[in-house]
DNA sequence: GCCCAGGTGGGTA
DNA sequence: TACCCACATGGG
């Protein structure tokens, strides 16, 4: 939870629903009126009427939907584990990971950032700053899928969650330059170790 | 006005 | 499996 802005594990999970295609700007105002209204806790999520949840968290956009998934979650962090995150981040990082795929509006982008930055798991994840950026150097392309393109990064970097933290920062932070101008690419990239000696992405990449 | 943002689920072929 | 679409607000 070092990059991630939260204050709390639970928060760090509100958010990662709350910011599905989603400007963080707008998540921001969401959790505020959650915060101010005393709502980061798993057990007022699960007591607060589903239309006030979303009246609440709808600068962060699709707020229907969304409230269905904080009350999915909720439910099932109460059902499967008393409402407790410590025992639910007990759970062997696989095994939660399956688990957290069955909740209604998790997917996999949603389970790892939980994983990482809620619970601290080695998960490296991948969103769509990490494809538009693999694509360009030519690193995967359009049938990489989600899982294909984490296991490169896992089997190529050290497995530390504080590695991952990091570097999953790197690339959303730096990634929106990248992705929409035709800026060669810098030393700073974060792409840099997986980029074969001697390429041409190293100095210059066209569009 | 138009396009997009730190995705996911459901429906159809 | 592979598309297509709905979901919705706020900023550039």
């Amino acid at each position: 939870m070092n990059w991630w802005p939260a204050r709390t594990p639970f928060e760090v999970i509100v958010g990662a629903i709350l910011t599905q295609n989603t400007a963080w700007s707008n998540v921001e105002r969401a959790i505020e009126k959650l915060r101010s209204n005393r709502l980061l806790t798993p057990g007022a999520i699960e007591r607060v009427p589903p239309a006030q949840l979303a009246r609440l968290i709808r600068p962060s956009g699709y707020f229907r939907q969304k409230a269905k998934k904080l009350k999915a979650f909720v439910r099932f962090l109460n059902g499967e584990f008393g409402g407790s995150l410590k025992r639910m981040f007990a759970v062997p990082t696989n095994e939660l990971r399956s688990k957290l795929l069955t909740v209604h509006g998790i997917g996999p982008e949603t389970a790892d950032s939980i994983l990482l930055y809620a619970g601290n798991h080695r998960i490296f994840v991948v969103d769509a700053y990490t494809r538009r950026i693999l694509a360009r150097h030519g690193l995967s392309d359009d049938r990489s899928s989600y899982d294909e393109i984490r296991e490169m990064f896992e089997r190529e970097l050290p497995h530390e969650a504080e590695l991952y933290n990091e570097y999953h920062a790197l690339i959303v932070n730096t990634g929106k330059n990248w992705c929409r101008n035709k800026n060669p690419i810098c030393s700073e990239c974060p792409l840099e170790p997986f980029l074969p000696q001697n390429s041409e992405l190293r100095t210059e990449v066209s569009s």
